[in-house]
DNA sequence: TACTATTTGTTCGTATGTATA
DNA sequence: GTATACATACGAACAAATAGT
């Protein structure tokens, strides 16, 4: 494979392990790095590009805490299949938002990086908390 | 204020990272610092723990990661304040998922780092994207 | 099984840039 | 203008998990 020259703008308004994270986020989506497919290693890409390990492994946080890629010690880093989803109801009265887990939650939960908390609580007062990859809420079916 | 000696776990199964971060976290959850309130400097909380600058960037990037804390560059970090939040009420039919946005989404719309996207597909097939921490999502009234 | 090479994870040191106080 | 503080980037070393021999 050829050598990319480099494509990061040393100059530019933006630094370059957001560049090098626009890069690898394209080439996910066009499908250069197809779901459950592996990423070269980091040391491989920070050759392709001609920058720091620093580099390279700031752009994959970024793109693990966008969900798109995930990764394991001792493995490349791979872009994350498509997940099963189940349906949860949001009947009337019921109330949701969105936010972050903290680490304690995202482990207790077996929940990946880069995934959302949904909290679902029921006009009954009761909470429901769900990885928000994991399911479509839906509103009730007319 | 007197010198924490260190409550890390040098040669414990969790990084030191990950220990100061719940270190930190717990601090916030207790009013330690409360919210608006600011933590102390990086430099600062490197010398209470004992440990080194990229230790304590590493653990404030996971809680800011988990929305709990904000960071400007030249001021210390600080605790995240409520934000003002607005109803948005799924109908019948609607659908919605819970994402990170990427790089470019979470720019355009503002959004701080750690708030996930709260994506909604209308029955009539629109889509509204809302940050999650500034929505809340309620089913129809009855 | 055991060993080795590869790869990511963690930590430290150092340096420069830039925004804020 | 100076000092402080966060953001970015380089290099180095070791640990830990994985994969292949």
């Amino acid at each position: 494979m050829a050598y990319r020259t480099s494509v990061i703008d040393r100059h530019g308004a933006h630094s370059w392990y957001r560049q090098l994270a626009d890069q690898l986020r394209d080439c996910v989506e066009q499908g250069v790095y197809p779901p459950g497919g592996e990423l070269p290693s980091e040391a491989e890409l920070a050759r392709q590009y001609g920058v720091g390990r620093d580099v390279v492994r700031s752009a994959l946080a970024l793109l693990r805490q966008e969900g798109l890629i995930t990764s394991v010690r001792g493995t490349n880093a791979k872009v994350r299949a498509p997940v099963a989803r189940r349906e949860v109801t949001l009947g009337a009265g019921d109330e949701l938002i969105g936010r972050m887990p903290s680490e304690p939650e995202r482990i207790e939960r077996l929940m990946e990086y880069g995934v959302p908390l949904l909290a679902i609580k029921r006009r009954s007062g009761a909470v429901e908390l769900f990885p928000g990859d994991r399911v479509v809420i839906t509103g009730p079916t007319p």
